[in-house]
DNA sequence: CGGGTTTGACCCGCGC
DNA sequence: GCGCGGGTCAAACCCG
């Protein structure tokens, strides 16, 4: 695939063209053959160099030698990332199998469990204390089970099939373990496995699911809203949307579109699509359920974000009524240039209470991406966030970022962000509640002291979970062209014990978010859908 | 012809 | 029980 592209321009490659080859390669593809491609190059920029006899001059013979030298350089770096991508290549394709396996093997229970008046377990109950009396008894697995290396290990990298669900808060790996073992009323992904294990209707799908929530949890899914100005009939969100619907629904002329995921046929998320009544030219959009495959690229960042947004919304729905607004801002939000055609507006998320529908089924979150005057323009101030360390934490809302222990009503959402450097605060939220985890604070702490981070962060960075956590994170952000750059930049991290500042720092400043290929990620984007509103 | 959209019918939960 | 409204289904239709 990139062989092509790499000997071709590897041909006028000189030594520090190979370099910049030898990184890119190393951080460009999973697959071991197109790291092994960088030998030849490297090789072919040895031998194909000028013979030493026509050198004349020395200058131009201590060019070669340093040229050489670096070229010696690179390749042990190349050799270096090389192994890096061997071993994440080797371990995704492990936890890929082993994930396949436990949901295959969740269909095989499936007439079993339902049967069953309770359910094993579920990870993401202690953050719902409100309404899981009846699974605290059967918390087995809990944080038992996470702080198995492995396991938060595989939880952080099927995260990375799983859209993300797992990375921003990895002391839950709540999502993945649900879909895993448990039918949680919130994840339709066990459910929508069971069904395609099963092979069942439609109908009885949705009653199974209907059963399985009315006998275990009155909250139901999360659904997460965004507020954005869009001229065309959908943001383009990067996933592939197929239309099963339409209703006009009551207060609002503008009738809802109804969207169901076709990345996979077995995909339960769902999304629903109407234009603003006030406003129309602010299209909503509301998000349901989990992504149970791999996501394209340019999808990545939305399912992300939204499944953050769930989170935080499910993990605080048992105090909501009395929280104040939430308000979170993104560092930056330049990845949403690629969603939305209206970039000039700023950049600011406003999250906003939960709100609840009548019956109270579907708590929602919204995001609100539009420039409402009434945003919370107090916010303003953290639309940045220095990269400095400590300092930076300064810059941290106290509304986006709770340090004050490991109450888990008051799991915080960390910053969001669509492309831009949204690879960094994905990071930041992993360490973060990486570090609420390890180290939880007494409530009157609110702001931990920089050496007490620091000190954290040592242990940290030192955890082989937490590494590995991060790498399926970073790999997952940087996407393919970064897993040797992710692995590589982790090891530093580990081998150095960097505060997490330096470890931000280890990322680029603008990851290469790419646009998606083309708007029709979302078929209904490119249609002519003047009929929809 | 396959895949997506349209649209009326249907199901279901909720309030009265 | 009935009506309402949200959500989904599925046949018909459209389009490349």
């Amino acid at each position: 695939m990139e062989a092509a592209a790499n000997e071709g321009s590897g041909h006028g490659g000189g030594v520090v063209l190979k370099e910049e080859k030898g990184y890119e390669e190393g951080c460009s593809t999973k697959e071991e053959t197109a790291v092994i491609k960088v030998t030849p190059l490297t090789n072919m920029g040895r031998s194909s160099g000028v013979p030493d006899s026509i050198i004349s001059s020395s200058s131009q013979k201590e060019k070669i030698q340093s040229a050489r030298a670096e070229m010696g350089e690179v390749r042990e770096e190349n050799q270096r990332l090389k192994k890096h991508l061997d071993r994440m290549v080797k371990d995704y394709q492990t936890l890929q199998m082993r994930f396949y396996d436990i949901v295959q093997q969740e269909g095989r229970n499936k007439h079993q469990e339902i049967e069953e008046p309770e359910f094993n377990v579920s990870l993401s109950l202690g953050r719902l204390p409100s309404d899981t009396k009846k699974e605290e008894k059967n918390m087995i697995v809990s944080s038992t089970q996470l702080k198995d290396d492995d396991h938060d290990e595989q939880a952080a990298k099927e995260g990375l099939s799983l859209g993300l669900d797992c990375k921003f808060d990895l002391s839950k790996s709540r999502e993945l373990s649900e879909s895993l073992r448990n039918p949680s009323p919130f994840n339709s992904t066990s459910e929508e496995t069971k069904d395609e294990t099963a092979g069942r209707a439609l109908k009885t799908m949705r009653s199974i699911g209907d059963d399985e929530v009315s006998q275990q949890n009155p909250v139901k899914k999360a659904r997460v809203s965004v507020r954005a100005r869009c001229d065309t009939p959908t943001m383009n969100d990067g996933c592939q949307w197929r239309k099963y619907g339409q209703k006009i629904a009551k207060g609002n002329p503008c009738p809802r579109a109804y969207y169901r995921c076709t990345v996979a046929p077995s995909c339960p998320v769902r999304k629903q699509v109407q234009r603003c009544a006030d406003d129309m030219s602010i299209l909503i959009t509301t998000y349901e359920g989990t992504h149970n495959h791999p996501l394209p690229m340019s999808a990545t960042a939305m399912a992300s974000t939204t499944s953050a947004a769930a989170s935080m919304l499910l993990s605080g729905s048992s105090s909501s009524s009395d929280r104040p607004a939430t308000t979170i801002t993104a560092s930056d939000l330049h990845g949403l240039n690629f969603y939305l055609p209206d970039n000039s507006k700023p950049k600011q998320v406003y999250l906003s209470n939960p709100s609840y529908s009548s019956s109270c089924t579907f708590p929602t979150i919204t995001l609100d991406l539009t420039s409402t005057p009434s945003s919370s323009s107090a916010s303003s101030q953290f639309n940045k966030f220095s990269s400095n360390y400590p300092p930076r934490y300064n810059n941290y809302s106290p509304a986006s970022f709770n340090f004050s222990s490991s109450d888990h009503h008051h799991q915080p959402i960390n910053a969001m962000s669509w492309g831009g450097n949204m690879g960094r605060q994905h990071v930041d939220n992993i360490y973060l509640s990486y570090m609420q985890k390890k180290n939880p604070m007494p409530p009157s702490q609110q702001y931990p002291l920089p050496d007490t981070i620091a000190a954290a962060t040592k242990a940290i960075t030192a955890d082989p979970s937490f590494q590995s956590a991060l790498a399926a994170a970073l790999t997952t952000i940087i996407g393919t062209n970064g897993s040797g750059c992710a692995s590589s930049l982790l090891n530093k991290t580990h081998s150095t014990n960097s505060p997490p500042g330096s470890l931000m720092s280890f990322l680029p400043p603008s990851l290469p978010f790419s646009a998606p290929k083309s708007a029709s990620t979302s078929p209904g984007d490119n249609r002519d859908n003047a009929k929809e509103f």
